[in-house]
DNA sequence: GTGATGAGTTGGTTTTTCCAACGTACTCGG
DNA sequence: CCGAGTACGTTGGAAAAACCAACTCATCAC
């Protein structure tokens, strides 16, 4: 029967995201990067792939482009709604990150959730609030 | 002060699991594939690169490779503990993408927590098990 | 007018990825 | 025994992507 390549919102995700420097671009912009030259410096990565990752994000409504200075035309970037939806993934990594692969200074960047503690995410499931264990999610129908 | 390049445990994760196939053999071993030709097939990805993310995931770590037969020797792949550990970032994206990027009849897969419901991933917060609402996460230390 | 700043472009090199074909070690059907 | 099929890769060469340093263009500060 020769089955396909998968169907899969994780794969559409990352053909949005999944090029190198673009999760690092959308980090920046979380971080309250505006310009083209934060972005540069603070990320590192090659000023021609940058234009072009935030020309894509652009393209797909990720993040605007706008215009700061007329007299020689400057812009900056924006995430917008849907780029700031993006979130829950870069705080996933980060999680990651400094569960597992921080320094031995600690994690090089933290945060603080409202309730007064420092925030690390976890997932939870929707409907029911609960905080998800292993185990606990199952596929629910087996189309692919 | 020429600010150099962002510590970041996003830069981190990314270096680990961030170039083009590697989350994509993640989602299929954590969808029950275990054999080289399930992984090639499912997610489509060039046999050659699949080998070399396979064997760099094994250098961290994240997937062990088993015998399971002598006699030509054959292998097959597992999450360890390590690797379980990037669900979060798998269903995060999962869920950006059933939510943004999904076709026409909705997310190819569904997932069912074990409340009941159909699984959808929210961010909470560690500390006090409440989910997380724009705004209500800050930066902690502007170190970096 | 010299230098700096900001947002890119450009040209050329290096690195990755892609692809189809091949290799090896078996098993199965006839 | 012969040929086909399965499983897990490896190989060689072409194509695409990423990298880098240097350059542009417009303006401002000195």
């Amino acid at each position: 029967m020769m089955t396909q390549v998968r169907e899969c919102s994780v794969a559409r995700t990352l053909e949005l995201v999944g090029s190198k420097w673009t999760l690092l671009v959308v980090r920046e912009l979380f971080l309250g990067s505006r310009r083209f030259e934060e972005i540069a410096r603070f990320t590192g990565g090659p000023r021609d792939i940058l234009t072009d990752r935030l020309r894509r994000l652009e393209a797909h409504g990720l993040v605007t482009r706008v215009q700061y200075e007329q007299r020689p035309p400057r812009f900056e970037y924006h995430l917008t709604d849907l780029g700031r939806s993006l979130a829950p993934i870069i705080e996933t990594m980060r999680e990651f990150g400094d569960r597992h692969l921080a320094g031995e200074d600690g994690p090089p960047a933290r945060f603080e959730h409202s309730c007064g503690a420092e925030f690390h995410p976890v997932l939870a499931c929707k409907a029911c609030g609960e905080v998800v264990r292993r185990g606990e999610v199952q596929i629910a129908d087996a189309t692919t």
